[in-house]
DNA sequence: GCATGTTACTATCAAAACGATACTAAGTCA
DNA sequence: TGACTTAGTATCGTTTTGATAGTAACATGC
């Protein structure tokens, strides 16, 4: 999968999935948001080939959602930590998961909030107008300089 | 990649994934938000090959994001319409493009309000208590009977 | 000080998915 | 009749993935 023309490279939908483009991706980030680091917690939760993990945690890490830390010398090992840029994901996951649960069947487990206790229900709206996305009719404009 | 382990089983975030967990099928529903329904019409936007087209197109529509509906007899021609779960979709796109609007370089498009004409600046929240998704403690609680 | 364990990988190789290209089916239109 | 349209399928080489085994660099227990 190439993203060439134009339209793709403008889009935002596409410019994102350059980055967090396959499922192992998105599955990686979810435990990291539960607080997983290391490779072998990585690895045994996702039942991934470690060939695959490896691929995934440096292409993650390329890509600026994760950064590699030293958590001990002697012997060296490392972990990966969520960046600004990989904390900033949780809400899509958050509104993705809530998705699947209204839309793919299945018992499935519930975000909670903590301080409340409650479910919480994730829903997207628009900060400027409070409107709920998808409530609305909207247009894409092309990038332009003032970004 | 098979989720089979019981975590991924009721993690809603795996389970959507099973749905629509590659970039061909994301960029497909972007497009089928925008009014895209025929083939050929995805083929030439995303410059996928038809094969591959052939079966995200089927893929979607057994997972219930898409239905076919016949738009001629004679000859019968096909088109793909979003279902109620596939429009359901565009919120986790919107806010999908609203973090790679924010995290990833570069100029790119963006959603405009129709209606006031204003860049939409999509976010998450609780609909339950209006927290900012992402600005609270969370915990996941297990799948159980009342949905 | 030797065997065993831990952690984070790499090597290897078969199987599956992908991608490019050519071609088909069933018609329409001039 | 010949060119064109639309929605695919057939074929096949390349790439990616997945499973499994092995390695490097230590720590720990006996």
């Amino acid at each position: 999968m190439d993203d060439e023309n134009s339209l793709n490279l403008s889009c935002p939908v596409a410019r994102g999935l350059e980055s967090v483009g396959d499922a192992w991706s998105m599955l990686i980030l979810r435990d990291a948001h539960t607080g997983v680091t290391r490779f072998d917690q990585f690895r045994k939760n996702l039942g991934i080939a470690p060939t695959m993990l490896t691929k995934r945690l440096a292409a993650l890490t390329e890509a600026g959602m994760l950064v590699k830390r030293i958590y001990s010398e002697r012997p060296t090992r490392e972990e990966y930590l969520l960046t600004a840029a990989g904390q900033d994901f949780l809400p899509v996951l958050m509104m993705f998961g809530a998705w699947a649960h209204r839309n793919c069947g299945g018992k499935l487990a519930r975000y909670i909030d903590d301080e409340t206790g409650l479910e919480i229900k994730p829903i997207g709206i628009d900060a400027v107008t409070g409107a709920k996305l998808g409530s609305r009719a909207i247009r894409l404009a092309p990038a332009n300089a003032e970004n």
